[in-house]
DNA sequence: ACAGAGAAGATTGCATGCAATCAATGGAAA
DNA sequence: TTTCCATTGATTGCATGCAATCTTCTCTGT
């Protein structure tokens, strides 16, 4: 799984990347103002690359700035969530039907398989902890990188991996026993989206897709919840 | 019609949209290298702004870099084109099926029928110069930007907005009789359109508009030729 | 006490210097 | 003649200084 910046391993690309990650997991709460002295003290680096970090999560949009008052982290609200994860499941939706339009090399749908048959494993184990987790999350993202490289559509892989939310199923914040069902859910569809993509069901396996792709928005309240009560705590933490 | 850019008149903006008409235009060939110190002396400006506009446009992916060996401006190969509009066209039939589902306010109803009106004045005219496809590409632009605002998807509006070819169809490289031709096509597709959302035909409207965002490409072939043909023009006034 | 103006502090936006890295050229050896 | 290496030239990547702008606090006047 190689890294989505296409640039060498210059400070620029880790301090976006470690700036993403601050955001992503809550470190730095939403709506949090951010400047570019501060995070350059932060991270121990010069404002340059702090700078050209902050242009670029803004056109991620994990960012926001207003002209010389600096940025602070975006919120998201539930609202935000539900568009980003729909646009999601469309452009899922179109890769899907792609691929099955296609067809699949011999190669190809070993990758797939080979991907069901690692969670199938994980799954047997029985284990509902973050490790398991951790490790569903990367089988899933290989699963949904394959289809979008089958797919074959340039503009379309460019535009999944800059989705805010392309990397995490998030379900390190639901009950064990709930994540355990989202496995076992993702399972059943990923093996009947390969059925369809097999037998040429461009439609099917396009909503097929979609419906998967929209798990995670019935979680996205207690996401929502989750991020907040963080955010609150860690505020907090910093006041007391 | 207000800019993508949300900061202010800064230079780094400025600068930005000067790179990108440059690009689009084909003043800048495709595969041209550029560096930082050559569009500072061109821009007068010094090399930060531009080195700032840069990474913008990478992110856009109207240029490339390599590390530590400059840019170059992306070469739009006839598949790119085509998976770009293809994404392009999943984007917008999502947006006008979810303007058809959520249904229009009087008001909303009122600014699609003025596009509608102003468009067909304009081919009432007979026109079909540079001006009148100037002025149907800003009529066609408030159309779709209306969809997607009524649509409510904000994240689809901002991917929307970051497509490369999202500002024009490209008519003034047509020749004038077949730029005319789409006038009268895409007015009947926007009529459709507007039926479609009316009656709450999500999904006749999504590939209404899906039809209608491919439109261009039967006539990328001969964008394409154009571009190269341009970019070998100005490749030899340089070299004379 | 409250409102408004002004000054001070903070922060961005831009310019530029310096070092590190990469490509290119030239020369020497086989 | 060809290949390999070293030196040179060019270009990015980063750090930092300075000016412009915005915010905020304070002081004055009503």
């Amino acid at each position: 799984m190689q890294s989505m910046e296409s640039r060498g391993s210059n400070n620029t690309e880790t301090v976006t990347s470690r700036l993403r990650e601050l955001i992503m997991d809550g470190t730095l709460p939403q709506g949090e103002k951010v400047t570019e002295t501060g995070l350059a003290a932060l991270l121990q680096v010069s404002r340059t690359p702090v700078r050209l970090a902050l242009a670029a999560l803004e056109q991620e949009d994990l960012v926001r700035g207003a002209p010389n008052r600096g940025f602070h982290v975006r919120r998201f609200t539930i609202d935000d969530m539900r568009d980003i994860l729909d646009v999601r499941a469309t452009l899922e939706g179109m890769a899907a039907r792609l691929a099955a339009e296609k067809g699949l090399t011999g190669d190809e749908e070993a990758q797939l398989r080979s991907c069901i048959e690692d969670l199938g494993a994980l799954i047997a184990t029985g284990h509902h902890d973050q490790p398991a987790f951790r490790a569903f999350s990367a089988i899933n993202i290989r699963f949904h990188t394959h289809i979008a490289r089958i797919a074959g559509n340039a503009e379309l892989i460019r535009l999944m991996e800059r989705n805010p939310f392309r990397s995490a199923p998030l379900l390190h914040i639901l009950p064990a026993e709930e994540g355990l069902q989202v496995l076992r859910e993702s399972q059943r569809d990923h093996i009947r989206l390969l059925e369809a993509i097999l037998q040429g069901q461009g439609t099917r396996a396009e909503f097929l897709m979609r419906e998967h792709a929209l798990l995670p928005l019935s979680k996205a309240t207690q996401l929502f919840d989750h991020i907040n009560t963080n955010t609150a705590m860690r505020s907090n933490q910093k006041a007391g």
